[in-house]
RNA sequence: GGUUCCGUAGCUCAGCUGGAUAGAGCAACAGCCUUCUAAGCUGUGGGUCACGCGUUCGAAUCGCGUCGGAAUCACCA
């Protein structure tokens, strides 16, 4: 148990055995007590003055008196205005710590039993992935660690979009104007190549378009007459129908694009335990459309379209399948559902999906609910918000997308770049710096990313962003490298942690409350879906420690005992830095 | 126009289940490397928490309204 409810316990002790009234422990608020004030919690006293009919200042007072008496944990208080402060004892924070210590898993959570699917990624197969997917990547991969953390079983999926008329108009313009390219030939990564073949589509189409217009068409109108677009439609058809040349080229193209997503995935650390492809999923969901006609909860139209009324619940009607009986993209995302449910017993299900689609989201729920499936409120979109450039939003059509390899590397270059300026590691062999870099640039990457509430707008600038000081991946990667640098050279002397039998001083009873609360952050970010809160809690334990660092020497210390208090003190700072950056997808090298 | 989200220091962001004098980083300026890794630490300056009203002992936080920005409202996915 927490400190904190700790102390909301006994404070409700008092109130009941001082004032002769029951208020339960949740409703008392203990929060651990500012800077500027003496003590390590703090009990907000203005709610019980209703009961007490004390002035606040006699009701903490009361309380304090009571508390230490009654509990050997709190060793005095003081009362400010309405704010009872109470200072715990030094054994109190000696057993904190050991408990934290003699803890092999601590942070991590018993298990609630729950099964939980986290869907993220899903790309198009189309083009490369960029900077928005590299938002969606992170998100999806840190709330899984979390929510596992928070004792569930998850299962990473991912839906990958690799049919449909997109891939389609980079199958025609590859086939008319790429003479054969291939990765391999070429020396592109696939995705990249097949990307290309979508632009080069795009350029085509819109050359034929512009001839169209000339001769006077609408712009609508040439589009659809273009004939690089009907070819590319009859791509489409003959896909439907099987056709084995175009599915042979087809399965050639995406072969490409996973392998190069693979590569790409790879260097993010990114995993998924469920790969569906919409191929196999696209015609999903029809019978769930019949079954809600038979319910009732859908009608059909004259032309065979068939429609969900939702303008009872403040929204439209919403089509769910066309009149020519083909699915739209929510009829596949209903039966897609459904047969998860079904198939993995999830307890739950989060999207982690950008937030122009939360409309689609809400009608998802909605709709699954008047099929009469109770689980449609276990559903959770994690939407989150664009990122944009400093100049604006990413536009594909004015190239200022930013590509995720190419981030990659730069992160990569600039790690490298301040690494080899401090010279620090001149002694390491090649290989490894490498992969030191490689985790720097990424923590670097990650972490600004993911220490940004998800469902705000994020501004990306690619000269600031790249910054290693302050709040960065970097600077807790560096504590962490201290610390692990102290406890190399204690182990050298032969030293070893041990709590003892000391006391603590202040700053480390800051440290040691500091640690103490990670568990119930744990528990705050897997019911929030937030790696942001892991990752300012992690900025503020390295920051603690930093601070801790330069006005208390450690390995000097002449007493014993004291030194080795302090080694299984930083030993834990550093354990629990390791586990919460762990949950962000961070590494945390030991030297660098 | 309807719905949803956002608005906190020059910039990027925390803080939001109501609590004490609203915090970091970056940028600027001034200090600290014969001492456990200076990717660090210390200090200075910087605020009408978009605005107004309400709820209450107390509001950046909750409610209503206004203004500003974004997303969405397809027989696209």
């Amino acid at each position: 148990m927490g400190a904190e409810q700790f102390l909301a316990a006994k404070a409700s002790e008092a109130v009941a055995a001082l004032f002769g009234s029951q208020v339960p422990a949740t409703s008392l608020q203990v929060a651990p007590t500012r800077k500027e004030f003496e003590g390590d919690y703090t009990l907000v006293v203005f709610p019980l003055l209703r009961i007490s009919h004390l002035a606040p200042e006699a009701t903490g007072k009361a309380i304090g008196d009571w508390l230490v008496d009654a509990c050997p944990e709190v060793a005095s208080f003081n009362v400010v205005k309405g704010f009872l402060n109470i200072c715990l004892s030094g054994a109190y924070w000696r057993e904190a710590l050991q408990a934290i210590d003699g803890d092999g898993n601590y942070g991590t959570l018993p298990s609630t039993g729950k099964t939980i699917m986290v869907e993220f990624s899903s790309p198009n197969t189309n083009k490369p992935l960029h900077l928005g997917h590299i938002r969606n990547n992170l998100l999806g991969a840190s709330v899984s660690n979390i929510l596992q953390a928070g004792g569930n079983k998850v299962i990473k999926a991912t839906l990958v979009n690799d049919r449909g008329i997109h891939i389609c108009k980079s199958m025609l313009a590859w086939k008319q104007l790429f003479d054969g390219a291939t990765p391999a030939s070429t020396g592109k990564k696939g995705d990249h190549l097949v990307g290309d073949c979508y632009v080069a589509f795009s350029n085509l189409l819109k050359q034929q378009t512009a001839q169209l217009m000339e001769q006077g068409m609408s712009k609508d109108e040439a589009e659809k007459a273009a004939p690089c677009m009907k070819e590319a439609h009859d791509m489409l058809v003959k896909w439907e129908q099987g056709d084995s040349e175009v599915r042979a080229l087809w399965e050639m193209m995406n072969g490409w694009v996973f392998e190069g997503f693979d590569q790409t995935y790879r260097s993010l650390g990114i995993s998924f335990d469920k790969v569906d492809y919409e191929h196999d999923t696209y015609l999903l969901g029809k019978e769930l459309v019949q079954k809600g006609l038979d319910m009732g909860v859908f009608t059909k139209d004259p032309d065979g379209s068939v429609w969900c009324d939702l303008t009872a619940d403040g929204l439209d009607r919403k089509l769910v399948l066309r009149g020519d009986g083909t699915s739209v993209y929510i009829t596949q995302d209903l039966g897609t559902a459904e047969r998860r449910f079904a198939q993995y017993s999830l307890d739950s299900h989060v999207y982690v999906v950008g937030n122009e689609q939360d409309y689609h989201f809400q009608v998802l729920k909605l709709i699954l609910g008047k099929l009469g499936y109770d689980w449609a409120s276990q559903i959770y979109h994690l939407s989150y918000g664009m990122v944009e450039l400093p100049e604006g939003k990413m536009k594909s059509r004015e190239g200022t997308v930013v590509d995720a390899d190419d981030l990659i590397e730069d992160m990569y270059n600039e790690a490298k770049a301040t690494s080899e300026e401090s010279g620090k590691l001149a002694d390491m062999p090649e290989e490894e710096r490498e992969k030191l870099y490689h985790m720097i640039g990424l923590g670097a990457l990650k972490y600004f990313i993911l220490k940004v509430d998800p469902k705000k707008t994020m501004l990306f600038d690619p000269r600031e962003s790249i910054d290693f000081n302050g709040n960065t991946g970097p600077f807790i990667q560096y504590t962490h490298a201290r610390i692990c640098s102290i406890l190399r050279k204690a182990e050298a002397e032969g030293r070893s942690p041990e709590v003892g039998d000391v006391v603590l001083n202040p700053k480390e009873v800051r440290l040691v409350k500091l640690l103490s609360a990670y568990p119930s952050k744990v528990q705050e970010a897997a019911d929030n879906f937030s790696p942001a809160l892991l990752a300012n809690y992690s900025y503020e334990l390295a920051k603690e420690f930093n601070q801790y660092y330069h006005d208390t020497p450690i390995l000097r210390e002449p007493d014993a005992e004291l030194l080795s208090a302090r080694l299984s003190l930083i030993s834990n700072i550093a354990r629990v830095l390791r586990a919460a950056m762990g949950l962000l997808g961070i590494e945390l090298p030991y030297r660098m």
